[in-house]
DNA sequence: ATTTAAATGCAATTATGTTGCTTTAGTTGT
DNA sequence: ACAACTAAAGCAACATAATTGCATTTAAAT
């Protein structure tokens, strides 16, 4: 997800701050989640905790980054697909968490449409497989 | 899930406590998941909260509990079908999150299957479906 | 440039989870 | 029933995650 974080910021009415842009370029690096404590671990010397979080819940809000949540309970951040806005996440995409590196990637797999029992109803479902991911297969065949 | 807590410790061969009793009661008085803070505010004046996190890590392990993460990152836990062993969690139901009363149930619903891109390869899948329940539902009409 | 409002940073607090070590209590064998 | 052994419980300390209130800074608007 290639994105301009001025402009991401200027689309939602966001006022551009230097931190903000300084996170939106960190996630945009790379297509795989990453996790808030990888994130202060990054930015720790430049963004204060305090700021991080809020700047990720708005985020979130806005729309601009979805937020999966690993087996640990950690959360762990993306870019939203354009599509996304404030009051509807179209992040009904499986996500796949690599028990063996911890990435967290974005499939191309959409959640399957399922029938909830009589009284339930559902608004949005959340998909996530657990097992090896491509780059940590090619490496245990190399060895 | 209708169990008795001494046989099941029997079964798994795990020390008869008072402690480990008392969570196991606690946990099957509903078939709804119930979080480990409302475990900790109904057993916290019996059992030591490290206690009880390690009976709960030890529940989990041996297949006795099941683990669910809700969107805030709490650990939920349900009593697993007789099936499960410590190897293989037959977990592979869809669970409910009701965003209005933040119940977990387990539905009797299976996990669709679904294909992974070249090179994933998935060993468990987890779904969580996230909308209104049957109770909250009823109480809306209520109103 | 001045004003205004919003965002940041900092300190303090709460919640969550873990580790090492001592004490307590089940279990096993006599 | 008792002793011996071992696993589990409890406690203190620590680590990490997340939130809140408030003072200070900074971006945006006039
Ligand atoms: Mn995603
Ligand atoms: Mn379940
Ligand atoms: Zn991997
Ligand atoms: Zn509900």
């Amino acid at each position: 997800m290639k994105i301009n974080p001025v402009d991401v910021l200027k689309e939602h009415s966001l006022k551009h701050t230097k931190q903000r842009v300084r996170v939106l370029e960190e996630i945009a690096l790379d297509t795989v989640a990453i996790s808030q404590p990888e994130l202060e671990k990054k930015l720790g010397k430049e963004i204060d905790r305090v700021t991080l979080y809020r700047i990720l819940n708005i985020y979130e809000d806005k729309g601009i980054l979805h937020r999966i949540m690993d087996m640990n309970g950690t959360a762990n951040y993306a870019i939203c697909s354009t599509a996304c806005t404030a009051d509807h996440h179209h992040d009904e995409h499986v996500h796949f968490n690599c028990t063996n590196c911890s990435r967290i990637y974005c499939l191309d797999v959409k959640v399957p449409k399922m029938t909830m029992p009589e009284g339930f109803k559902a608004a949005t479902i959340n998909t996530t497989a657990y097992g090896i991911c491509e780059k940590c297969s090619l490496q245990v065949k190399e060895n």
